[in-house]
RNA sequence: GGGCGCAUAGCUCAGCGGUAGAGCGCUGCUCUUACAAAGCAGAUGUCACAGGUUCAAAUCCUGUUGUGCCCACCA
């Protein structure tokens, strides 16, 4: 990295460029190219040798299939501008880039590519379908990388890793037979959720539940003396009931506990068992058990050693031989009623029910719970360890409140079903012998023996999250003990959306505890929301709302859609944006530029130190000590993750302060030239500087155009983060302050008499007793007001902060609204003042009330004093009408 | 069924114990020599409802209504 001296050589040197510099902002010319400089000079990458301490932050790694949508765009740019700062603060600031190799998500896809030839996953092969995957990744995965660019992440592209890179595979082996060995591993028959469409297990998390309409049958079960009801909503798993459970104390029933009941429609008979899991208030008070296809039913089968009968097979096809086989689950339901009302055993007839049904995540098919051998984690220690580190405070959820859902899941968490039946993916590290061995294979170790003497390879591959919270070490090198490792690990934030608490956050917890000697892999976990529409609704794919970012990018620039979404970004909380705010962002940035613009135009400049306060006029002091204020807020704001508060807090000192008033009084300092010219072109470059560092990390394009171009510099990435210098001026600040009060006084006066804004009124200015003397000549330019020649004569007098403007506007002004307009202002603060007064009268308040809220109560009666006075003062010196 | 959150200007949201704020939108006047993607001025709210605590409540407590999210093995 180059020193941060040299001059650019683009425009060779400062301030030479404002002719050049049009009368807009056009994002689409400059932020590529400067994208790619940024890159080429390497101010992204790392030094693991750097003396500098370290700043990390590991990106949520994208899905290879993805492609950048505003969730990401709005995490970016948080991630981005954490990253940026403290990279100019001078930490060795590193931001690692990456890809989630997303197992069902990009096996689907892959598929459905092959579909489209004709072709199944089954005709290629195992092996060759896996080359096909990663053929498909080198052509179209990782479209996001380029959208990210687009957006300026500033992330190490040095570092970019994949997480089945052969390094991040050896990570999640060696885990994988660490957590073996010490029997945090196991395999076990189970229910699990299954898809039968992308013909996998998946995890709890992975179900989503929405309300279905369903139908409830009531059926009844046995013959004769013995006949019980039962009621179902899936009809089809009775082929494989293997019991019927009642509470242990329904009285209905207790003659038919321990007996042996027929199932209707097959040739069995079943026996009733007690279970409290029944609830006998709900529906007949008994319950249909089908071990094999239910959890609570496989519980129950636990419980009463029943046996497991599994009736359809991985597509949700029956295979119990008989009228049904063959049909598909939802057929074979239907088919099963008919059957059963013929034999007269529907009670109640097809009840409409609404009920919670689970459907796979990715395809959102229904899932079919089924009983299957898979791999699990046994999460107790693990997910104990998680939840300490955030209880004792080593590490701190933000917002705080996000902790409770954390904790909520961390302290119930089941066992985690990490295998898959999927080819894409990390193939779990065991092998099964001739003689039922089962060995799992370290990552430097050979296997146990060849197929042709009998062994196998478990053909299941991992849980694409896995490997994802192996991600904040696995990434910096580990097993190996690197330098990067060691510089970066652990990292400092991790920031993402709270839809993915469970799924990552909570298993990076685990394992980097696990693995890394009980370090956790960062110390915040900042959580944000999800970025809804301008009315707050849900942006999904389906939808018509759904916007890509790229477009309003190309449409307003990078930089306006960071500005938008940073400045949505209230903690945890959802974003809602639109376009027309995007557009606001623009204007923004085009402001920004139009006043540098209008700054090099008049010579500000960075040269020299800043000449010392007493040096300075009011107006320059007033500045310079809003500026350090902003300073120390917007750091404030940044180590409490207030994203949407320090953009505000920019926003309008930039705009407001600095732009509407700073530059409109500076206009008269710069005309008039001088020493004072000299100063405040030094303090106008100052300002400028300043605010544009401040504003870099949120919008790194056009500051660092302009920041270049007003500095003679090479880069902003590099430049420092502006430190409070602790200069504060009071009374320059109440200064400027009586000169606005002047001078909006006065403006409202000349548009509420219809003066049109442009129209030179003669004035006197009487500022006896004021501090604003030195301010006459700025004020009048601002009000338009010319010297009083000598046929002066006032027709309107404004009496206001003790200094009086008296105007010629030669001719009769609208005295009546004027005094409509003075009485209504005067009824305000009598009210005002005779409230003040009543607070300032009341004992119990003065006893009770703190001291500084008391002075508040006095200063807002002098106010209100002040106000009457002078509207009082207004309104006698109105012309007689 | 449990848990959490939210209800503030037309819209989207800040504020969370001491006179109601922002952005966008709206009204009027302006091409005032950086910017019309702009400038200036202006209007706009019984802070969901009902009780309570307090000298003081949008802000704390209780309840009601509406709304959103998360969790759960609701046959």
């Amino acid at each position: 990295m180059t020193e941060n001296t040299q001059q650019s050589p683009r425009n060779g040197g400062p301030n030479s460029i404002p002719a050049q510099l049009p009368t807009q902002y056009a994002p689409a010319e400059v932020e590529g190219p400067l994208y790619e400089r940024w890159v080429e000079r390497g101010y992204f990458e790392a030094e693991a040798t750097s003396e500098k301490p370290p700043y990390t932050i590991v990106i949520p790694p994208p899905n290879v299939t993805g492609s950048l949508h505003l969730g990401h765009a709005f995490q970016h740019t948080l991630m981005d501008a954490l990253t940026r700062r403290k990279r100019m603060q001078g930490y060795e600031s590193l931001w690692l880039p990456g890809m989630d190799h997303a197992g069902i998500a990009t096996q689907n896809k892959v598929e459905q590519q092959l579909a489209e030839e004709g072709k199944s996953r089954h005709d290629l092969g195992r092996e060759e379908f896996v080359e096909r995957v990663w053929k498909w990744k080198q052509e179209y995965g990782g479209k996001i990388l380029g959208q990210m660019r687009r957006l300026g992440d500033g992330v190490d592209w040095s570092r970019e890793r994949f997480t089945m890179d052969e390094g991040l595979s050896k990570a999640v082996q060696t885990i994988f037979k660490r957590l073996y060995d010490d029997e945090l591993i196991y395999r076990a028959e189970r229910i699990i959720n299954w898809c039968p469409r992308c013909l996998t297990a998946i995890s709890d998390i992975e179900v989503e539940y929405q309300d279905d309409d369903g139908e409830l049958v009531s059926i009844t079960y046995g013959e004769g003396e013995d006949t019980l009801v039962v009621a179902t909503t899936r009809a089809e798993t009775m082929l494989g009931d293997t019991a019927v459970a009642v509470h242990p104390d329904d009285e209905r029933y207790a003659h038919l506990i321990g007996k042996r009941i027929k199932l209707p429609l097959t040739d069995r008979t079943i026996p009733v068992v007690a279970d409290t899991h029944v609830d006998p208030e709900f529906g007949t008070g008994a319950v249909k058990v089908t071990p094999a296809h239910d959890p609570n039913d496989f519980a129950i089968g636990q419980r009463h050693d029943l046996e497991s009968m599994t009736v359809m097979d991985e597509r949700g096809v029956i295979t119990v031989h008989g009228p049904f086989e063959g049909l598909d689950r939802f057929e074979a339901r239907s088919a099963i009623v008919a059957a059963l009302r013929e034999q007269g055993r529907i009670v109640a007839e097809k009840r409409p029910y609404v009920h919670s049904v689970g459907h796979c995540s990715r395809c959102k098919t229904t899932v079919e719970p089924r009983l299957s051998m898979q791999w699990w984690v046994k999460v107790g220690p693990l997910a104990q360890a998680a939840g300490d580190a955030v209880r004792d405070g080593r590490v701190k959820i933000h917002p705080e409140d996000m902790s409770k859902r954390y904790f909520d899941w961390v302290d119930n968490m089941h066992d985690w079903c990490i295998s898959r039946q999927l080819w894409w993916g990390h193939r779990i590290p065991v092998w099964y012998g001739p003689d039922g061995e089962i060995v799992c294979v370290g990552p430097d170790e050979e296997p146990p023996g060849t197929e042709a003497e009998g062994w196998t390879q478990e053909s299941d591959v991992l849980d694409t999250w896995f490997s994802s919270g192996l991600w904040p070490f696995s990434t910096l090198g580990w097993p190996e003990k690197t330098p990067d490792l060691a510089k970066f690990y652990p990292t400092d934030v991790l920031l993402t959306g709270h839809d993915i608490i469970f799924f990552w956050v909570a298993r990076m917890m685990m394992f980097g505890l696990y693995a890394m000697d009980g370090r956790a892999p960062f110390h915040t976990i900042a959580l944000t929301g999800l970025v809804r529409d301008e009315h707050g609704k849900k942006m999904s794919k389906s939808n018509p709302n759904s916007v890509d970012p790229l477009d309003w990018m190309d449409a307003y620039g990078a930089d306006a859609v960071r500005f938008t979404l940073a400045r949505g970004a209230n903690p945890g909380a959802d974003v809602p944006i639109g376009e027309d705010w995007v557009q606001a962002s623009r204007n923004f940035a085009n402001k920004i530029w139009n006043a540098t613009r209008f700054a090099l135009m008049n010579g500000a400049t960075l040269e020299g130190e800043l000449p010392p306060a007493e040096e300075l006029s009011a107006t320059d002091r007033w500045i310079l000590s809003r500026l350090n204020t902003v300073v120390a807020q917007v750091d404030a704001y940044y180590d409490d993750y207030q994203f949407a508060k320090l953009s505000d807090a920019l926003y309008h000192f930039a705009w407001d302060e600095v732009f509407d008033w700073y530059v409109e009084l500076s206009k008269t300092t710069f005309m008039a030239g001088g020493p004072a010219a000299d100063a405040s072109r030094r303090v106008l470059g100052e300002v400028l500087d300043v605010t544009l560092r401040l504003l870099h990390p949120i919008v790194p394009f056009v500051t660092e155009t302009l920041w270049t171009t007003l500095t003679g510099r090479e880069s902003l990435v590099i430049a420092e983060w502006p430190a409070d210098s602790g200069f504060r001026d009071a009374a320059a600040e109440r200064e400027i302050e009586t000169v606005q009060q002047v001078v909006t006084e006065v403006r409202r006066f000349r548009s509420d008499q219809g003066l049109q804004p442009g129209q030179k009124v003669p004035a006197r200015l009487d500022l006896a007793g004021t501090q604003l003397a030195a301010h006459e000549a700025a004020m009048r330019s601002l009000l338009r007001l010319q010297p009083a020649g000598e046929e002066f004569t006032a027709t309107a007098s404004l009496p206001v902060a003790g200094a009086t403007v008296a105007l010629d506007l030669s001719g009769a002004i609208d005295v009546e609204a004027e005094r409509k307009r003075l009485s209504k202002d005067l009824a305000a603060a009598e009210k005002e003042k005779a409230q003040a007064n009543a607070k300032l009268g009341n004992e119990a308040f003065l006893g009770k009330a703190p001291e500084h809220v008391v002075a508040k109560i006095r200063t807002r009666l002098e106010t209100a004093e002040a106000d009457i006075e002078r509207i009082s003062a207004q309104l006698a010196a109105l012309p007689k009408a």
